[in-house]
DNA sequence: TATAATATTGAATATAAATTCAATGAATTT
DNA sequence: AAATTCATTGAATTTATATTCAATATTATA
């Protein structure tokens, strides 16, 4: 790759990051193009250099962050209540040693959100964690390894709890700084169902 | 009263029906005046008869929604624990009363969302549930009536799950026609302590 | 019925933000 | 160093909506 390229690459870089910030921070539709190009001390016009639209731009993190939101999915395990407890112990150990991925989940978090282009909520639902996770309740109900309950609105609660975390650790980043994973094994609670 | 004083405040009445409807289904950012005036069958302009704004019209729904959802606050209670269970099962049986009352509850989950103009957010946060919950818990706390952990999280979850609730309840009309008010007590296991 | 007040419309205007573009500067290649 | 390509800017354009307004219809009151 040439040295232009490289370049290049590294300003893209910084914009999405500048983004990723902002996006989490206000949200889609209060960030305005006008915000990423003065973070990334630019000029507006200069960011439809680099991208063709703030939908496109939003879109790419997007992507990203239903990568990292499914990351810790590749593991092992013995029974479905178990996954829950990995899944919630990796991505906890993963967003605290990457700092980046609780913005990433902020801005997952607000997709459903108004003034989202209907094109991005459409690519986060294809991962979406709420729907997977109350068919792997429901299923697991049967055997006591969760709850009675509407699967999806364990689901929903359990999901919302996470996000509530990340977002909490995400503004108040000292609360990681000491780089000791945050405590929260309640949360799984909210499922845990009599055989667990 | 006189007749077109009646006649204007139930005209006022419809235009908030419906937009309570559609700022519940699509946000406040993806609903247009256009929208409302046409669910209204009205033309854009006469909007602007009733309402000063799109922005003042919310902010009246919200100012109605911030007093709907804090309505069973008016109640005794032994301890902190009960207070919460009270008002958890007086909300439920509210809601599924008065149906709008969950497009209420479904509105004002969406106020810290972007697009939303500050001073609604203003609106809303005098009422804010979690603070105040996160405060009572923490009180709490010393004696076991709450499960120990960040108080604040705690809250969050616990009025996410209600906020999940309220909008299933709010898009799946079936579950309450019946009259039966839907079963939701796991929620309260989310923040009760061993003294509870 | 005549007059005044209010309701209603559709078109014109205002606004804010995204997007395009022509011109300029800087770097790379020949 | 001349030519070419890419980076950058700031100003002009577009677009989508909210908002205003002059004109008209409807209803109430005298």
């Amino acid at each position: 790759m040439s040295i232009r390229d490289e370049q290049k690459e590294q300003r893209r870089q910084l914009i999405i990051d500048k983004a990723i910030e902002l996006f989490a921070k206000k949200g889609y539709a209060d960030t305005k193009i006008g915000d990423i190009a003065k973070a990334a001390d630019m000029s507006v016009g200069l960011m439809f250099h680099y991208f063709e639209s703030k939908e496109e731009l939003f879109a790419e993190i997007v992507r990203s962050g239903a990568t990292a939101t499914n990351t810790p999915l590749n593991m092992n395990f013995e029974n479905p209540f178990d996954y829950f407890e990995g899944f919630l112990k990796m991505l906890l150990k993963y967003a605290c040693e990457q700092p980046k991925v609780l913005y990433l989940f902020v801005i997952m978090s607000q997709i459903q959100c108004g003034g989202v282009p209907e094109s991005v909520k459409e690519i986060a639902a294809q991962t979406n964690q709420i729907d997977q996770s109350a068919e792997i309740i429901e299923a697991g109900q049967k055997y006591g390894y969760f709850r009675e309950g509407d699967p999806y609105l364990l689901a929903f609660s359990f999901w919302s709890s996470i996000q509530g975390i990340m977002t909490h650790l995400a503004f108040n980043h000292q609360l990681i700084e000491n780089g000791r994973i945050p405590e929260a094994d309640w949360i799984l609670d909210i499922i845990r169902g009599e055989k667990r």
